[in-house]
DNA sequence: GACGATTGCTACGAGTTCGAAGTAATCTGG
DNA sequence: CCAGATTACTTCGAACTCGTAGCAATCGTC
């Protein structure tokens, strides 16, 4: 695999790179592009050595992985220009979505899939920094509520509309082929059971809709 | 666009009958379904407050991240019977796949895109167990050279069986959807430059027809 | 109603990640 | 042969993650 060594097998047929940064709004910037794919090459490799259904299989959760790098890392930097990470970020992001603007922890450690403790901390730290107040819950005294504040909302709107203008926008692929991904990526899920899928059209109409979580009751 | 249909709103807790504790000793065990389908719920709310094109992008990051979380989980916790995490099970693995045994940690850094710091910490720790030997470069002093010793290579066989048998393997989607998923996946990685396309086959050809390498040239 | 089981949250601590700075070796262009 | 730039790796420290234990409130059942 060549790129062990120092000397690199063919020259610097590349004359591309020499990113003139300055006016794209960019957004990722310490992110180099690897050597070779990743997934590709291993993906040989384990056809070689093991069976085809776990090569594939491979192949899919290295993709995922790739991509969620890929990704995440660009995210991240967005996030960083605001003082968020991405974790704060999606919480203040459902908080802002919310038609209450407030959400219990535990709710937000079921539905977005973050641990209790880490939930306190990310709320302790949007609390310190003013984005969210914790609130006692009006009827069950076990339950905290976080509601968020006017800076809050107003980080969230403005951070939500530079992710959409430099991530989720120029994301890549066609229409088509986003949606064709997410379908993909749906059955996957269900596959996993990564979600309800029982309850869910039925749960997104009550969120979408109105509350129906601070009165608790499913 | 998933799925979804109008569902009543209202939706009695029906028979929650079902819920018991049949759950299916398979990979996960402490992962619990979410109560919705994140990825379409947002979707709708990006849809009503943004443009279009911002909503499709955010729906493929949301499943992108959806999914890995999904699959991360099952993956950690067979790691973790090998008391391994998958990063150092990563490493561990492409050393197996390396017909030298060994790979400096700047290429480890670079093809897995691993931190230099983080790389260190990694063998450190794979060293302390006995998996990996760090060997300095025979023709660069600055260079190490991280070797897996036959402890390590046992180990790596074992991990990789069982990852293939209980996570791989059983992923989900037919080969048919499978080969689908990682195509759009790999458009996307292109699209975001996550690799060096210009030179990826030649790249991989040569990891392919071994060695050729630690003797540096090519 | 009472009591054990469950749920919601927090405190604590171990482990991991990784930017930034530091050291050492190599490469580059005189 | 020699600065200065570059590359490779480590050290340090700050931040984040998250399992576990613990406490308080509520629920379920008889």
């Amino acid at each position: 695999m060549s790129s062990k060594q120092t000397g690199s097998s063919v020259a610097r047929l590349s004359e591309s790179s020499d990113r003139r940064a300055s006016d794209r709004p960019r957004a990722g910037s310490g992110f180099q592009p690897a050597p070779f794919d990743v997934v590709e090459a291993s993906r040989r490799v384990w056809m070689e050595r093991w069976d085809p259904e776990a090569a594939s299989g491979m192949a899919v959760f290295t993709a995922i992985l790739r991509s969620y790098q890929l990704l995440i890392d660009q995210v991240s930097r967005v996030m960083g220009n605001h003082d968020l990470t991405f974790a704060r970020y999606e919480v203040l992001a459902w908080l802002a979505m919310d038609p209450e603007s407030s959400l219990t922890l535990s709710w937000i450690s079921k539905t977005l899939r973050i641990p209790p403790a880490t939930v306190t901390n990310i709320i302790d730290r949007l609390e310190g920094d003013g984005l969210v107040r914790r609130v006692p819950h009006p009827s069950d005294a076990r339950t905290t509520l976080a509601v968020i504040t006017a800076r809050g909302r107003k980080l969230a709107t403005t951070a939500t509309q530079d992710l959409n203008a430099t991530v989720y926008g120029p994301i890549g692929l066609s229409e088509q082929r986003r949606s064709e991904l997410v379908d993909l990526l749906a059955a996957l899920r269900v596959s996993g059971k990564e979600f309800d899928v029982a309850r869910s059209d039925e749960v997104i109409e009550e969120v979408g809709s109105r509350q129906a979580r601070t009165s608790g009751r499913t």
